[in-house]
DNA sequence: TACGGTCACGTGGATCATCG
DNA sequence: CGATGATCCACGTGACCGTA
């Protein structure tokens, strides 16, 4: 059954001619007589009695006819929300962001967004680097933000920010006097680092390597906040990236730039190639993307 | 990408049925 | 019996798909 032939069921139904309804619909009425034919053989019912001349709709037809109202409403009605959807009247938008982007490159954003856009569902889940690839690939994230992104042949990677990393201690310790620090401050000061199942502390481990030793910290943390809370209270000191650090602008913690390897993570916004990439998606990323860039 | 086969659909003419 | 309208049938056209 096709939405043609139920177009042209309704049209005899108001004229009851195979003439007058197919001069209407602007086709040969042997066209018409063949379409409704095939509709009623599909059915396996007729929905018009020919009675002589007399063109007649059967109680099917007038059933048929009731529900074909009902069809095209909800296609009218689907019309309607796809045209809003696409002016970002509706939807939803879900994007999966490193923890350590969470809270302070998203907040600006997000609140812009929801200003703009009240009616798209957002959601922003603070994920890991796998969990965000990984959700993407199966289409659970629209939109992915994560930390030194890899190639991959479904992916479209679009990098925005270079994030410099910056050692943070305790206001009293006797480093923040030194107007910078090297990577060997992690040979003699106790630290607190993120796992080494994340990419940040990844990256200080290969650097370190380079420098020819292995970070050993005094404490590992799953979380930004709960490492500065333990330099705060003067357990040792971490690193971590200098937008984070001067985002929270904890006065118990002072920031000390890296130098001799600078240590920098590239920051992306990844998504699928081969999916839709709906309006809110690209309006989200392309505002993320003009905000970091007028920070910076 | 070009080509050929298949299929669906529309058209025009012929035919049939019915009405006045 | 002529006018009118529906159906049948052959044919043309374009879309789609598989293949080289």
């Amino acid at each position: 059954m096709e939405l043609k032939q139920l177009e042209y069921f309704m049209t005899l139904c108001q004229e009851l001619h195979f003439t007058r309804a197919a001069e209407k619909l602007g086709i040969a009425q042997p066209s018409l007589s063949q379409q409704i034919r095939l509709l009623e053989h599909e059915i396996g019912t007729p929905l018009f009695d020919r009675v002589g001349k007399r063109t007649a709709m059967t109680d099917a037809g007038n059933i048929l006819l009731e529900h074909c109202y009902h069809i095209f409403h909800e296609l009218s009605q689907a019309r309607a929300a796809i045209s809003e959807l696409q002016g970002l009247k509706r939807g939803s938008l879900k994007i999966g962001a490193l923890l350590t982007v969470v809270n302070y490159l998203l907040p600006d954003t997000v609140i812009e967004f929801h200003r703009s856009y009240p009616n798209i569902e957002l959601s922003i889940l603070g994920l890991r680097t796998g969990d965000i690839y990984e959700r993407l690939l199966q289409n659970e994230l629209d939109l992915g933000i994560v930390a030194q992104p890899m190639e991959h042949d479904d992916l479209e990677t679009v990098p925005f920010l270079t994030q410099h990393l910056a050692l943070a201690a305790p206001i009293d310790h006797p480093l923040v006097e030194q107007p910078f620090v090297t990577l060997d401050v992690l040979k003699e000061v106790p630290s607190i680092l993120l796992p080494d199942t994340y990419v940040l502390r990844q990256l200080i481990n290969d650097k370190c390597r380079t420098l020819g030793f292995e970070p050993r910290p005094v404490m590992e943390m799953t979380t930004m906040e709960s490492i500065t809370n333990m330099v705060a209270k003067g357990i040792g000191a971490t690193i971590l990236p200098k937008g984070y650090l001067d985002c929270i602008g904890d006065q118990s913690i002072q920031t000390i730039p890296i130098q001799r390897p600078d240590l920098t993570t590239e920051i992306a916004v990844v998504y699928r190639k081969n999916k839709h990439l709906c309006a809110a998606s690209r309006v989200f990323m392309e505002r993320l993307i003009s905000s970091v860039k007028s920070e910076n």
